[in-house]
Order: C-alpha cells, then sequence, then structure tokens
DNA sequence: ACCCACCTGCAACCTATGGTTGCGCATGGT
DNA sequence: ACCATGCGCAACCATAGGTTGCAGGTGGGT
C-alpha cells in the first residue's frame, strides 16, 4: 500500500493552484520579493497574494522575512524539492500503471483465441 | 517562456484534488467501476463522488458508459498520460531552477575563497 | 404483470477557499 | 513633522466540495 502522508496532501494542495505555482516560478526567477511587486506581474491584487502567501508559508515552501516596512519572500529549496518529488511521485505510480494496462491490452488483442488468460 | 496552456490548468485542477487522485487510483486498479462501488471505498457519500466523477468526465481523465440501471466509468490512458506528463514538467522545471541556484549558491561560496561571512 | 430493491440524478443547503474593496497602521524618506 | 508607500485586517461575494433528501428509471423475483 501507499503511504499518504498529511506531508504530501499538504504540498499538492498548496501547489494545485496556478497562482500559486506561478508564484513559486517567480520567487526562484527574482530570488525574494514582495506581496506588491509579486502581484504586479499576476492577474490578482496584492491581498490574494498576500493569502497565497499565508498558505505557502504554512506549509512551508517560502518564508518572509521583514526588512523594515518591506517583507521579502523567498522559497525554501528543500521543500520544494520534496514537492515536486511527491508530484513525480505521482506520475510515476500512475505511468506504471498504465503501462501495465496497455501491456495487458496488447496481450488480450495478441492472445484473443486464447481465452485462459484469466 | 513556458506555454501555460488551459488545457494542462484543466488537468492540473483536476488532478489536485485528493479524493479525485484516489478515484483515478481505484479505477487504474479496479478497471471499472460505479459512484456507488467507489463511493464505498471512500470517505465521502455517492453523491460527492458522482460529482469527482462528472469533473474527472468534464476533461476526459475518465468515461463513463451506462450498462442497464448502473453508470461504469474507466480511465481514458491518453488523458491521464497527458496530466502526467503535466506534472513531470513542472516538477523538472523546478527541479531545474532548484539545481541553478544550489549551484550559484556553491559557487558563491566556493570562489569567495574569503571566509567573509557576513 | 407487479412490486420491490437498487442505483442514478436533481435540488437545497452548508462550509471553506479564493477573490475583491476599503480602511487603519507603521515605517522610511524628504 | 509630514507624506507616501507597503502591510494587515475586516467585510463581503462567488465558487467548489460536501451533505441530506427525494424523485425517477431499470432489473429481478414472485
Amino acid at each position: 500500500m501507499i503511504r499518504h502522508d498529511d506531508e504530501s496532501d499538504e504540498l499538492w494542495a498548496a501547489v494545485a493552484d496556478p497562482i500559486r505555482r506561478r508564484l513559486l516560478d517567480l520567487l526562484l526567477t527574482d530570488g525574494e520579493a514582495t506581496a506588491t511587486t509579486l502581484a504586479a506581474g499576476l492577474p490578482v491584487t496584492r491581498q490574494a497574494v498576500a493569502k497565497h502567501l499565508a498558505v505557502l508559508e504554512r506549509v512551508h515552501l517560502v518564508e518572509g522575512r521583514r526588512h523594515g516596512r518591506e517583507v521579502r519572500y523567498g522559497v525554501r529549496p528543500e521543500r520544494l524539492d520534496a514537492a515536486t518529488r511527491s508530484m513525480a511521485l505521482v506520475a510515476a505510480r500512475w505511468d506504471e500503471r498504465l503501462a501495465t494496462i496497455k501491456q495487458l491490452a496488447e496481450d488480450v488483442s495478441g492472445e484473443a483465441g486464447e481465452p485462459r488468460g484469466d
């Protein structure tokens, strides 16, 4: 059986939102940025971005630090790595299953004469 | 620049939900199943499952066919494959970026030569 | 043929989440 | 000291996921 950690689900949920994926992209590109600057490059308001950053920070995918009156956010590489691993794992499992199914389908059509293959 | 197809976002959204991932797992394992039988193995009601199946069917990740009074659902391998590809792509891009960042960090500390740690 | 059992489908309703606007507050620069 | 800028909070709205309840169609047993 496959372990479905809360950990994984948490990361999935965080990464599921397109805006949050864009935020991670932007943070990876720019290094550090504030909610205000990030919002400038996105189709949502600063407040929406702030909420998303809060979500990402809750699962430790990003971290915000105060610099005077602004809060600069940066991505936590280890966590993001964990997220990509989790995604890759699910993808791999499905790929595997799909391969098996495809194989079975081919076997069936190949050995169609033999209804002996349970 | 990376193409953010609506297609991809659609699949992401569909696959983002844990219940829907479980549904896909179950369908991959069992081949075909009805909303009722699927609900039996999940912590939600039949109606919730039906809604999820509707979402999955809308993006063609599964297909339902009527057999008398029941509707049997099966996964569409090609679409699921597309979904895994999309996920793998995002994961790969992030991995790449993370690797670059890590590399930069090492270069900096390497060429610093000077333990001028700030 | 009839009735019952079962599965599906629809509607109403609740809650959480993502989004917006508006406002108050702190901080930094002039 | 003042003003501009960036943040945080609250109210409010829409949509998604979940539930319950009920109507409808289909298959099977008597």
